[in-house]
DNA sequence: AGCCTTTGACCAGCG
DNA sequence: TCGCTGGTCAAAGGC
């Protein structure tokens, strides 16, 4: 079908793009995170985000005529998505209304400290001192599919395989619009991090960032934004943490498992002053229409719409008295991207402050993730999710349980944290056939999954109560994939221990632990009774160490897994087995564009942007050049290195930007290039 | 002024 | 058909 390539391209392209903030932290690394990043920003890429919207409509470059394996895709890289001044007005209840709308966590940034640097913040991407690259590097925005999801159980990034692309990609379907604004399934991408503080945190160390992105098929609300300055309401989403599920839909109150979290915080000297309260959002605008008394509910439900025109999504959130989330579900695929706090009709700029203030992100975010479709690649439906784009970072305090299944995507809360405490007796289990706290939850926690499943939405739930009553437990997290994924390399190491066929699926499920001293995570891996494509995998604990090194195409681990390499040791690994920018979300394709993070080191700060709008320019092919691998950070995003120039910085025209070497590799090339024609001031 | 929340009433599905 | 229940509408008020 002849429309077919242009509607995958149209579809990968018009992906969320990632942020400009996870771009730069694929490089940076916490010395440089501390350098005022607005410094990089001129005056003009602020404010200009409202503008860079209605200029960034063709987002997509639909004439390209490449296909998705073409490794030449054109990309029209967007700029001015960043949010203007950054203020840090209000530091908090932005967040937690963000979380409760969205049903997310909120990452909150701890804006305190960017305050206390005396400098304003002018630039629209600033990386707070003391937040660390390390969040934006987690930023699921980057990935292009659930693989790349941050790891549920730490948050941190995976590390993205070609694997990983290769077996996702191929299986999104290809979609016109409409199929896509049809789509109903639920995209969901649950992600949880760390509980360090992310570069949207805005809030006092803070916690967890999700991030991600929601399907672009509205060019116009696919602003990326580096500015935190949002509006409270607008910045409320794509943050999906744990956390914030307590708190989400204005909770004030933190649950027992927040205060816990934030006693962790503390004893691991991280900055834990974040507020537990506020709701957590997903990026979306949600419009509450009802809220009623359900029988065999002590809580009350509310009912929320995603305030999008002709957006179907609604969702069902039900809290404690105390405030505490409960549960909730969401119903529907976005069919529109995730909007953008400064993208969003109406919106005040001054509310980007309370953006930033929040930590909340901006980008497209929508519960639900899914190999294929998270992080954009696909904007709805089995094969297409949103995806969350923003930053979350998330505590996890309370157990949480994401199942995917083809359209739908259902995310309960589940106890299964008790299995935390049984290692042992999983491996007895495993051996002796002895059930195993795991099976035991299971069993509870299958029956609220196929209850779920049932539904054609994705649903989230949140049982709080049982999380405050498990206030330390580590959460159980579920992820379904739709897609055949080796979900197994979502970056850290595993052993597998065991394998057995558990009841009401015949497949059999394998048992993994992490092969990291010390670390007590495991996961078992098993595919869907009812869809062999589908790839569920439980992840137990939380990881006590990083992400390890990043393995290079043959395998190895990469280096810096050691020392802390500096921002300036990109390196440029020419990775031809890696799958083509065609293949991956825009996100990587704009990483791919991406210039050397090194050139802006120097200055000890660090900018980016992107494209001028209307820009098609060819990408380099995955892994043309990645960042060195930084201790405790997840594996850079291959292909994923580099300054991005806010628009309207660079002149170039697009003749003359195709004809840059980053087809071919040479990133640093092009970065040069570009940053000869960057109007002095602006270059590091 | 516009958006959002609140809240009581109404509607629809189901047993 | 009725009652129950969940879901939605829409007016009123707040921000």
């Amino acid at each position: 079908m002849a429309g077919t390539d242009n509607s995958r391209a149209l579809e990968d392209w018009m992906l969320p793009s990632p942020s400009p903030r996870t771009l730069v932290s694929s490089f940076l690394n916490e010395e440089l995170s501390s350098a005022p990043f607005s410094n990089i920003f001129g005056d003009n890429s602020s404010n200009k985000h409202l503008d860079g919207i209605e200029k960034s409509k063709p987002f997509v470059d639909l004439s390209a005529e490449e296909t998705a394996q073409d490794m030449k895709a054109p990309l029209q890289l967007e700029s001015d998505h960043f949010g203007a001044n950054q203020k840090s007005t209000s530091h908090g209840g932005l967040a937690e209304r963000m979380a409760a709308r969205a049903g997310f966590g909120v990452l909150k940034i701890d804006t305190s400290r960017v305050s206390s640097s005396g400098a304003p913040i002018r630039s629209p991407v600033t990386i707070p001192p003391g937040v660390s690259p390390r969040e934006l590097l987690e930023s699921p925005v980057f990935f292009p599919n659930a693989i790349a999801q941050p790891s549920p159980t730490t948050g941190k990034l995976p590390f993205l395989t070609p694997n990983n692309f290769k077996s996702t990609i191929p299986s999104i379907p290809e979609k016109s619009e409409d199929d896509l604004h049809e789509e109903s399934g639920f995209s969901f991408q649950p992600i949880l991090s760390s509980k360090r503080p992310t570069f949207w945190s805005a809030e006092k160390g803070s916690s967890v960032v999700h991030q991600t992105h929601s399907i672009a098929n509205d060019n116009q609300e696919l602003c990326l934004h580096a500015n935190p300055t949002a509006t409270k309401e607008e910045t409320e989403e794509n943050l999906v943490k744990p956390k914030a599920f307590d708190s989400m839909l204005d909770n004030d109150h933190p649950s027992p498992a927040d205060e816990q979290e934030e006693s962790e915080e503390n004893l691991n000297g991280e900055d834990s002053s974040a507020p537990a309260t506020g709701p957590a959002e997903d990026g979306y605008n949600w419009r509450k229409y009802g809220q009623k008394q359900v029988k065999n509910s002590e809580h009350p439900r509310s009912y929320y719409k995603c305030t999008h025109p002709n957006c179907p999504v609604k969702k069902k959130v039900e809290r404690s008295q105390e405030g505490h989330i409960t549960e909730i579900v969401y119903k529907g695929s976005h069919s529109h991207p995730l909007p953008l706090p400064n993208c969003r009709p109406n919106a005040p700029l001054s509310r980007f402050n309370d953006l930033q203030a929040d930590g909340s992100e901006n980008f497209s975010s929508k519960p639900g993730h899914n190999s294929a479709t998270s992080q954009g690649i696909a904007p709805n439906g089995q094969s297409s999710q949103d995806v969350h784009s923003g930053v979350l970072e998330t505590k996890l305090s309370g157990s949480l349980t994401t199942t995917e299944i083809a359209d739908t995507s259902v995310m309960e809360s589940v106890d299964a944290t008790s299995t935390l405490s049984s290692n042992e007796a999983d491996d007895m289990a495993m051996h002796g056939n002895i059930p195993s706290t795991n099976e035991r939850n299971e069993e509870e926690t299958e029956s609220k999954r196929r209850k779920m499943e049932v539904c054609a939405s994705t649903n989230i739930g949140i049982d709080t109560a049982a999380m405050a009553s498990r206030a330390v437990r580590e959460p159980r997290i579920v992820v379904q994939t739709t897609s055949e994924v080796d979900i197994l390399d979502d970056g850290y190491r595993w052993r597998k221990y065991g394998q057995k066929v558990v009841k009401g699926n015949p497949n059999p499920r394998s048992y993994y632990k992490c092969t990291y001293a010390g670390c007590s995570v495991r996961k078992h891996v098993e595919r869907a009774s009812n869809d062999l494509k589908s790839v569920i995998t439980t992840y137990e604990g939380k990881h006590n160490h990083e992400v390890p090194a990043a393995r290079n195409s043959n395998g190895h681990a990469s280096s810096g897994s050691g020392a802390a390499p500096q921002a300036t040791s990109l390196q440029l690994m020419p990775e031809p087995a890696q799958v083509s920018i065609p293949q991956l979300s825009p996100a990587v394709a704009y990483g791919s564009l991406c210039l050397p993070p090194q050139l802006s080191a120097a200055s000890g700060s660090f900018s980016f942007g992107m494209l001028p709008s209307g820009m098609a320019v060819q990408v380099p092919p995955l892994g043309t050049f990645v960042p060195a691998q930084m201790p405790g950070h997840p594996p850079p995003m291959q292909g994923c290195a580099g300054l991005m120039l806010p628009r309207g910085e660079m002149k170039v025209s697009p003749e003359e930007l195709s004809r840059l070497p980053v087809a071919n590799g040479s990133a640093a090339a092009t970065y040069q290039q570009l940053m000869g024609r960057l109007p002095q001031g602006r270059q590091m």
